[in-house]
DNA sequence: CTCCTCTGGGTACGGTGTACGCGGTCGATG
DNA sequence: CATCGACCGCGTACACCGTACCCAGAGGAG
């Protein structure tokens, strides 16, 4: 595959049709590479490992691709594909932005390796682009463009981060195989040595006070989101 | 170095001072990686070229540190030293918040390898504690600490999200060597095509009317953060 | 002084992404 | 239809990675 000139994946064609007829494509490669790093984490999806999953030679992969970034760019942009949404926005600005945090959480839980990726570029995948499509065309209720952009990266944000912390979190407790229980006690004399300074105020009265910690992720998630929805919601003209 | 059995490596002392002195330290290595990550990126901050820019081994560095995810984690806190905040919030939340976003943004800048570390686990390091603690206290106003939490979240998800992108366009300039009009030059064939079709109207919108794109990133952050703040004094009870 | 822990550092192993080159296969062209 | 060259799958090779393990020697504790 042709290397280092091109500006992004999208705007390289998959063939062009001369030779031998391809045994695989971009799609099957995709796809064995996202079950891989599903199942092991992105760095497990080596293009060795990924080959032998299709039953090949790892430098095979590079006549579909023409390398192991843009590949892992048409994963993030593949996976988009699992969230399904309205041909267009419904008229009701909330329910689409629910639709579209809260499948983007379960999206990103089910694939956590899409928090390790670089942040967000230009929309230039297919499926992206339906999303901010969707996205933008939600909160396009008579706020100047620049604001509906804004107030995009300030929910998208905060999805992000949020989920991010979760994953993190979740996989904090399967990498050292513990309960959150035996975590706690084992972090235990570190947090109890910091809180006997009395140098942390706010930190003791969130471990004493706060109840978002002691929630579910699913329920902090709704939570913080309607807290961020009705944000939006003070942020645009009165509707109706 | 005692491998795999810590929580954190907050909890790991750095030396229990048997045996001949040291002939380095946590805080010199640290320093070492953060420079060499800082010119050459995350990838380029290898154990083989950390020990060498101290003029020793690789495997000597493991004496200081478990492995290099906490070396990192070290990196993480040690760049966060670079923000100086009042001892206290001052009491006038806004400009407290516009403080640390402000700093946040400078810092991710200066350090592009912050973009690419996992999401924020429990805040153990001494800077990042003395970060939090500081906003946490700004938006201690009359509000559930619940939704302080959240209003948090909310306000550095988006510092993140724009400052992630702001890198990610900067590292794709540096990459392709391109100037930006170059960039744009050779994306356009691609977006011309995406608009042929008339399936975007919102992104042929975002193109035509909005203005954001053309700031510089700085004006496009500060802009995008009056209207996060803004929202934020929304959701506070009335002050005063 | 002896002992025993801790030091800095080397070697080695199993991985990584990918540049390059090979022989064989076929679609387009003469 | 014959031929030619672009494209196929794929193996080898290189430079580099994190780190397990081992060793000789330094130096505080008894």
């Amino acid at each position: 595959m042709a290397g280092g000139e091109h500006v992004s994946i999208w705007s390289v064609p998959e063939r062009q049709g001369r030779g031998p007829r391809p045994a695989y494509s971009r799609a099957q490669i995709t796809e064995a590479a996202v079950r891989i790093a599903d199942a092991d984490g992105l760095e497990a999806a080596s293009m060795r490992r990924i080959a032998a999953e299709l039953g090949t030679g790892a430098m095979s992969l590079y006549r579909y691709v023409p390398s192991r970034d843009d590949l892992i760019e048409l994963m993030a942009d593949h996976v988009l594909a699992e969230m399904d949404l309205p041909a267009r926005p419904t008229g009701d600005w909330r329910a689409d932005l629910t639709l579209v945090a809260v499948n983007t959480r379960a999206m990103w839980l089910r694939h956590a390796w899409l928090a390790g990726l670089p942040g967000p570029r230009a929309p230039l995948g297919p499926h992206r682009l339906r999303l901010v499509e969707f996205a933008i065309g939600a909160l396009d209720v008579g706020v100047p463009v620049d604001d509906v952009l804004t107030l995009l990266d300030m929910l998208n944000g905060y999805v992000e981060r949020v989920v991010r912390s979760e994953i993190e979190w979740e996989r904090e407790n399967r990498r050292s195989g513990m309960t959150p229980e035996l975590l706690m006690a084992r972090s235990g004399p570190y947090v109890r040595e910091l809180l006997g300074t009395g140098a942390h105020p706010m930190l003791e009265r969130v471990i004493r006070d706060a109840r978002l910690p002691h929630m579910t992720g699913e329920e902090r998630f709704r939570h913080g989101l309607e807290r961020v929805l009705d944000c939006i919601a003070g942020a645009l003209p009165p509707q109706r």
